[in-house]
RNA sequence: GCAGGGGUGGUCGAGUGGUUAAUGGCACCGGGCUGUAAACCCGGCGGGCUCACGCCCUACGUAGGUUCAAAUCCUACCCCCUGCA
């Protein structure tokens, strides 16, 4: 019999909206699910108690390969005994491939057929990252869901420049899968369960790593399409749409979502990379998304800015300075439950580093929470209204 | 008392006759952030009028003066700092 590395069951429908269980060799993950970016073995400003803690409860968070193999290196964290023992984190990871620093690191890069050719942003020498070297590293980092490595066009890219930019990625996927099972084999994985040791997941479950395959193609619906195919044909554990929110229309955005995620294998997960809003993900849960990530609440927390249940809140706004109200009235997070308006700005205003800290737990546990009801309504049969009402808040206005 | 140095917009501090409502930092006000080159970046920041180009006031300790023109030069006064008595 033929494990898989993870298992994925549909628990409830609504429309396109799917709920359901992940079940990873590091823990089971109720879908659909917010993942929070931890680029560089830290989902920045928070520890990890505070991610397991009942208000939080992540069960899932990112980290990143070209970041990671930069500083402090795959070897570095490999003779560590892999990402999980070297942050201190039990439950599941995923990591990015790296593709996206292809396109955010874009001044800093050189693509060719073979890879891509970094100057490091830390010291500036450089790097070449490919499909085999991203599948190492991945491996090294032994994360439970790894990323194929692919080229994200921008968000604008034309027929011509989206087309070769996603045949690019299908060659890269295809040498990510053929690299990624022969570490596999080699038992380069260092979050591997050996026998013996105790796996938290079913034990139906290889206990290998996982690897999803990546859709690309820009806006071009029939690029999107013939990506979608090429990556199933690949077969991939489950599957993800790249290339979006990077500078295209937020319309754009949805109808691509909207396209594809209903062609996407039904039986897989489907990760919407880099995404978004409180109110994206809502609406990409509509059209059929199993798994987010985002930085949003993390970078915006540490920026001075709070999603609420009504909206965004500036948390530098001078009409907070003696406002006794927490962030958010119907928020639960322990920063609610004890902090106000007016001391979190305070905080902020005199740079006090919790500030920041408070502020990233308050978001983290608003996009957690929001997942949380999401599949409660979903599971409920009522989620139509639950997404009527969720976006008639958020655009209601704080204050 | 004598000798030096100095008083500039919320604050610190440039500027030492004309393109100066006055560089810059900080503070303050506002905006942005979507697989993290981000505890970051961008804008505003004397007052009034105008949709806007722009116009008008008020300002460089105080009061006079020189000059076409003064934060900048001269005189007097007030205050602060340092040294000597």
């Amino acid at each position: 019999m033929n494990k898989k590395a993870i298992g994925y069951e549909l628990i409830a429908r609504d429309g396109e909206a799917r709920s359901g269980t992940l079940r990873t060799r590091r823990g089971i993950i109720e879908t659909p699910v917010f993942m929070p970016v931890g680029t560089l073995g830290t989902v920045k400003g928070t520890r990890f108690e505070a991610l397991e803690a009942a208000d939080l409860d992540a069960r899932i968070i990112l980290g990143n390969t070209y970041h990671l193999w930069l500083r402090p290196g795959a070897e570095t964290i490999s003779e560590c005994g892999g990402l999980h023992r070297f942050i201190g984190w039990e439950r599941a990871l995923l990591t990015d491939s790296g593709g996206f620093q292809v396109w955010s690191l874009g001044a800093l890069r050189k693509i060719t057929e073979e890879g891509t050719e970094f100057r490091s942003h830390v010291d500036g020498s450089p790097r070449f990252l490919s499909p085999e070297v991203s599948m190492q590293v991945q491996a090294a980092l032994g994360s439970d869901i790894s990323m194929a490595f692919d080229e994200c066009a921008p968000g604008n890219a034309s027929h011509e420049v989206a087309r070769e930019s996603m045949l690019l990625t299908a060659r890269w996927a295809e040498r990510s899968r053929s690299r990624f099972c022969a570490l596999q084999k080699e038992g380069m994985d260092t979050g591997r369960f050996r026998i013996g040791e105790s796996q938290r997941s079913d034990a139906d479950l290889s206990g290998a790593q996982a690897l999803f395959g990546i859709i690309q193609g820009a806006s071009h619906l029939d690029l999107r399409r013939e990506s979608l195919q090429r990556t199933v044909e690949i077969g991939f554990d489950g599957y993800a749409i790249g290339g979006l929110s990077v500078g295209e229309e937020k319309s754009v955005m949805y109808s691509v979502v909207e396209e594809i995620a209903p062609l996407m294998p039904p039986e897989s997960p489907r990760y919407l990379m880099g995404v978004g809003t409180p109110e994206d993900l809502v609406e990409c849960v509509a059209r059929g998304v199993d798994m987010f990530d985002c930085v949003l609440p993390t970078r915006n927390g540490r920026t001075g800015q709070a999603f609420t249940s009504r909206g965004r809140l500036n948390i530098k706004n001078a009409q907070w300075t003696r406002d006794p109200a927490p962030l958010d009235e119907q928020c639960a997070c322990s920063v609610c439950r004890r902090h106000s308006r007016a001391y979190l700005r305070h905080l902020y205003m005199t740079g006090e580093m919790l500030a920041s800290i408070l502020l990233t737990h308050h978001n983290l546990a608003f996009f957690l929470d929001t997942m949380r009801r999401v599949r409660q309504a979903i599971r409920s049969g009522d989620f139509t209204r639950f997404r009527r009402e969720f976006l008639e808040g958020v655009n209601s206005g704080v204050a």
